[in-house]
DNA sequence: ACCTGAACACCGTTCAAGT
DNA sequence: ACCTGAACACCGTTCAAGT
């Protein structure tokens, strides 16, 4: 591999980022919600950071949203990734659906500011697909729960949507610090298993 | 009542608020939210519309900030209203439970970009206390239904704080469009209500 | 095709000055 | 004490012009 394909957006040595000015502006967002937080996120900051003009992002992105969109879309991927990765072997599926949650409660505390961008500006193009396959592993998990006994019979996503929800709102409302000023909980991570265990009992191995 | 206790912010006999300005800014950034969404609130706007300078905000608000913290105070203590407010005569205490969760979501969807601002600017000022209020009517209904059983025993904080944040998640996604893009729901007052009901099967009456 | 430079209306905030 | 007017740096977006 050579250098322009390995950082293109940090080799100053020219205007032109040969077509890898959109990659360039998506990673510099990232960096940018971390370090500023979602609300503070400023196209023309961008811009000043890659080196390049604020009408360039204009030439990739429709406008603010759309490039907000694009990120959100890999935060998807990612999301998805992260859930699917490989799981301690022999783990019976109720274990799973916890893990999953614990997982997600996770992504949501490490990628903060992009989590929270993801639900706002959701990725309606290129493909709404990332975000149903972003559910797929749950409710596999779920349906393979419910056949072992260890989640109750019924829809498969009616019962994938209320833990869904419940993990949700346990993450947003810690994100933004509800839950620690009212003093309920220390760990999500904790929080997330036991709100899981409280909810169905049966997932208990 | 005078004319000037009942609109001061509509009359535009002179320059000077005589001291109502204060109120007549929190009652035109929440017709903002209202009209305009959450994220598209603008100082600027709100002066424009109440007929007076952007700078006159700054006597009554430090800042932007300070007066969304204030309009979300309003929102919490609504919210507590609507949670209180007088329930059909004899109700069991889960169905009371049930009732404080529909209601929860009545709110949010009645009051989107309100609810929403009461979240990402939560009232650290003036009195912390209001989003404890807040908390308190599920807190007091859960150990109700415990008492009966129709909520399983525990300590009643963890019980209280599983309904909410899946209501709470419940909601956020609706709001946001999640759940409707994925087909997952339909009417988000039944979604709380057969969520509840899968989660805690005892409160059905 | 890809980017710059200059311009637009708008934003949040500050501060001296008016009544 | 309460508000105005003018100014500041900054923002998202457009568009003609450069290479």
């Amino acid at each position: 591999m050579s250098d322009a394909q390995l950082e293109p957006a940090r080799r100053s040595a020219g205007p032109y980022h040969h077509g890898a000015l959109r990659a360039a502006l998506i990673a510099g967002a990232r960096e940018i919600l971390r370090e500023r937080g979602h609300d503070a996120f400023s196209l023309n900051e961008l811009a000043r950071r890659i080196g390049v003009s604020p009408a360039a992002a204009y030439r990739h992105f429709e406008n603010r949203e759309a490039l907000l969109r694009a990120v959100s879309f890999e935060g998807y991927e990612e999301l998805h990734a992260a859930l699917t990765r490989p799981m301690a072997a022999g783990l019976d599926p109720g274990s799973r659906v916890i893990e999953i949650g614990v997982r997600y409660v996770a992504f949501s505390a490490d990628n903060a500011d992009l989590f929270l961008t993801m639900f706002r500006y959701r990725p309606i193009r290129p493909g709404e697909t990332v975000t149903v396959d972003a559910f797929a592993p749950l409710m596999e998990a779920v349906g393979a729960a419910q056949a072992t006994g260890q989640l109750p019979a019924g829809e498969t996503r009616q019962i994938a949507l209320v833990i869904w929800t419940s993990l949700h709102g346990l993450t947003v409302l810690y994100l933004n610090g509800a839950l620690t000023a009212l003093g309920l909980i220390e760990s999500p991570y904790e929080a997330a298993r036991t709100s899981l265990q409280i909810q169905f009992p049966g997932l208990k191995p």
